[in-house]
DNA sequence: TCAAAAGTGTTAAGTTTACACCCATGA
DNA sequence: TCATGGGTGTAAACTTAACACTTTTGA
């Protein structure tokens, strides 16, 4: 077997996957940080990691560790990129492939979340991280901030039924400025697949807030997204 | 060492690179491909890739590869992305990064790149490469694609002098369809750090063409770019 | 002298931005 | 009744797209 001698002589690593979980609450982006009860870095805070293991992909390990956390599946993922720098983690050298996830802040396992010691941290008030982990946070950030303008992304942050005004907030929220309302509006009616609902919510306001939804068949016969 | 057992439990992978290197001669985007003549897949096409080392990072590993192929230094290469399914490669299961790279198809190592049994193709006439190859390639123009229109990276497939039919052809061949001549000089104009020299090719027209320059420098005042 | 590539401006269409008031309701 | 967030249209500024002819020169 050739094959045998080519692959053997090389080295092998540990490959690990970090999560970068976003979630929207309040007109803020948040992340769901580990502040760490176990070592190493013990007492740090750090993104929500695990290991590859033999018998599934690296995006399936990805999708484990992050329902290992929050207990939910079917989540909005990309991939951000590998981080192979040598010392990354002063512990042993870890190569590590970093995720971002798109949640529903109101739909999670908050025992799970709990029991792992982990934290929604307002995205503009984070916590020293460990590692690398600012750089993973900020690529993500950079990458989702640029798809969220031309697919329609951002939704995953949302209830399945949102007023325009939470959209809105969502927007101005990720690209850290003001929008003004009837150009956003204007926009938003334009496309399609975002349906009027006949459902109003009144929690927001006195008057009560049309409520909509984001239709991914319509979506998926244009194609078409910018806001 | 609380580390070590953390670490332990934990499998090990080969990691690997490949590289998608982007050419462009007489008005078409190529790449690099081997034609194998070692196994696995001896025969076969595929990018030039190779095994992660103990000593170097997994940028390090991508630049010695290109370097190995092209005996080129200092090149510009972008990180793809990692590819992680489990039976990508089907001799062992190997992490691959995949990254692109530009480079100036008339300045590399023809005896490297002949030793090694790689040949230029035209991107719009691939042959069948192996394993997730083809994905690579896919993801790789995308992201060129996506971000040659809003930074200066284009002129690193371009001699260091050019002249505006160049430039164009060149973003006619990554965009996949025509230009308008005179917008798209009127666009190149109003950059400041693209800079006409007092230089002229004849090589391409009787009458001879006006031979542009990229100034970094100048570049890094502004950093705006928009083709 | 003519073929072949280089070079050059203007106008219309489309897109984006700026901007202010009335509405409905519960407290 | 009034404070609060919800909802609505138009015009100016800017950006993008469409379009055709003259110049230079070597063969």
């Amino acid at each position: 077997m050739p094959k045998r001698n080519y692959y053997r002589e090389h080295p092998k690593f540990y490959v690990a996957v970090d999560c970068i979980i976003f979630g929207f609450d309040k007109g803020s982006l948040n992340l769901l940080l580990l502040k760490r009860n176990f070592e190493p870095s013990k007492g740090k805070w750090s993104l929500m990691g695990g290991f590859v293991q033999k018998e599934e992909s690296v995006d399936d390990a990805a999708k484990r560790v992050l329902k290992e956390l929050t207990g939910l599946d079917n989540v909005y993922m990309e991939q951000v990129g590998a981080f192979g720098e040598i010392n990354r983690d002063p512990g042993e050298r870890v190569i590590s492939v970093a995720y971002y996830a798109l949640i529903n802040i109101d739909s999670y396992d908050r025992e799970l979340v709990h029991s792992h010691n982990a934290f929604w941290t307002d995205i503009n008030k984070l916590p020293k991280l460990i590692f690398d982990h600012p750089e993973m946070v900020d690529m993500a950030r950079d990458l989702m901030k640029q798809k969220v303008g031309h697919k329609p992304i951002g939704f995953n942050l949302l209830p399945k039924l949102f007023t325009l005004t939470q959209l809105q907030s969502l927007y101005e929220a990720i690209y850290g400025e003001t929008m003004d309302k009837r150009n956003f509006r204007k926009r938003v009616m334009e496309m399609e697949f975002i349906e009027m609902t006949d459902e109003i919510d009144k929690t927001g306001s006195k008057r009560g807030a049309r409520l909509y939804r984001m239709n991914d068949d319509v979506y998926r016969k244009t194609r078409k997204f910018k806001i």
